[in-house]
DNA sequence: TATGAATGAGCGTTCATTCAT
DNA sequence: CATGAATGAACGCTCATTCAT
């Protein structure tokens, strides 16, 4: 067969298809289930193209959980306005379903498959106890949050990404059943 | 060199000795981290002495799961006494828990490492949905029920499973989170 | 294909004849012209085959060569009787023929193969220039001592290892070149 | 992006730095160890270039062995004034050791990484022999040739290539010491 | 003249599985 | 009942080489 590049044949565009095919089997079928060998037959490519822009099956599978960890994180780190804790979560949650919704095949494989998607919700639910710590009529701050991130992540993958909720619609559910007692002191 | 059955061999005992490495490491490390060789070295025997036993790798994973399943599966089969459904509904949960609790690496296999762990979830929300729709202040059984879920499932997995948690009080947990409002009624 | 043990088939005979055929194949080849599969086609056997008794090409090929330097090594650490360093010399030499000639693919192998041969070579030089330090009319000892591991590296490649002179007469070609004037003295 | 020719790009001036840097990095880590890729990235050069000026890996490295051959072998070719054999040998192997200081990479390459360089030596052993038969006191003129070889061999490697001894010296050296008893007979 | 992009061929290694004893 | 010995099938990865521009 023809060796060498490829008429019409760019680069980037590789590279990136290449990117989407590899999130979308990682998504579906996890990281063991997808072989290197099943991403370049998706993008129509060989093997070697593969490792012309990355280093390794295990490189790429960990930059995809790391680009999400950095910007699942960077919602926690952004200020809001209103300084009601209560308000202020609100925010945070939709925000954070809101990208999950936004991101739906990257929070697949950060959020569901990643060996170390654990590390990441273990730290959610710090970040979210620091967040209902304080609020009135929240006792157990630590098992509520583990509850938070539960529902978070059940809503999310069977709610949020198959498009049955909006965003909005999943945060005010989590709101209502979490804090409806503490609103309606509000 | 030496061949043959071991002085002391029992083939039962033998069975249950795959059985239970086979489960350990599974919990531990997973399906794909977990290798034959792994389990039978644990066991003290040798590979195919597990195919004396197990047709193959993956039966025997599925077969951990569909006994997990079942198991849990016919904690809702049987009848609870008394038919206001917020009180069975606590305890249906508070036998989840508690099956949970008494079978950790089960659990950790046939709730958290399986393929089709999914499935169950899905069934296990199905009926949680069935258990609470009707009861008074639950306006979207479906998403609740997947809240549900999630919330029994991140609270098995960072409270129960750690001891931190008794069932009955993980239970009380869940029910104060979800039906606070619904039981100040009753 | 069949597979599983094979009829007469014995774990040290199949050991014994890939380490056989891989030092052949060392000696005459080189370590990168050695693949795995040839080594395994020459025993018969597979490749899996090889990694039941070697962790790795890598670590048999420098297990050779620790072999080879070890053997080497001890000839020098073995006391000799008398001690006029030059009939000391002498007999250390022979031995060093004897020891490659009785190993001729291992000396092939990790006397002329090996990456760190030039290491074991450095090492026998420095322990030849300390051997004739001191010997009558030997002026630039740490000259003479390069010179006489190049001889005997050379004579060992065309004279010892083709049979065409034992380890005595090689021996005595070298002690003759080097020492004839000391000799006469002696 | 940009492609096409360099600016101030010129292809004699690319093929020669391609050559040189293949032939320090092949003199550095010898033919496998050394990549095109590295070729080229040393001579800041791309891939393909390397074939617009070399057919192969392969027959450049060839190509360095043959210029290293013809350059030794033409040493002999050329008459020496005198013809005393021992006085003409000497000549002969100053001259060597000069060629090999005054190309130290061209000669680790082709003495001493080359897989031919064995045929190289064999040859050099040849025409010694040739050179030092007749020679008053030389019994067996084919071992002593082959002891030079390996004596030239090593001198160059540990003494000559590394600047510690001059050419000349290299040259008394191994004169002394396989012909002081035939010289103090001239 | 030179490069960006791509690939064929092959290598070392792993793992579930299976004979023969 | 149990094991020693072996293998089929595949996978991740590398490298020299080549097209299209």
């Amino acid at each position: 067969m023809a060796r060498g590049r490829k008429v019409n044949s760019n680069g980037e565009r590789s590279k990136q298809l290449l990117l989407e095919k590899a999130i979308e089997l990682f998504a579906q079928n996890g990281y063991h289930q997808t072989k290197i060998s099943d991403i370049v037959k998706a993008a129509n490519l060989t093997q070697p193209t593969f490792y012309l822009y990355f280093e390794s099956k295990d490189s790429l599978f960990n930059s995809l959980n790391a680009e999400f960890n950095e910007k699942l994180m960077s919602i926690f780190d952004t200020e809001v306005e209103g300084n009601l804790s209560l308000s202020a979560l609100q925010q945070k949650l939709e925000s954070v379903f809101t990208f999950f919704a936004q991101n739906p095949l990257l929070t697949k494989v950060g959020f569901f498959e990643a060996m170390d998607a654990a590390v990441v919700k273990a730290e959610l639910a710090e970040l979210l106890k620091q967040g209902i710590t304080g609020v009135h009529g929240v006792e157990q701050p630590k098992l509520i949050a583990e509850a938070l991130v539960g529902t978070v992540e059940r809503l999310t993958l069977t709610c949020v990404l198959t498009g049955e909720y909006t965003p909005q619609q999943a945060t005010e559910a989590v709101m209502s059943i979490f804090f409806a007692s503490a609103k309606e002191l509000v």
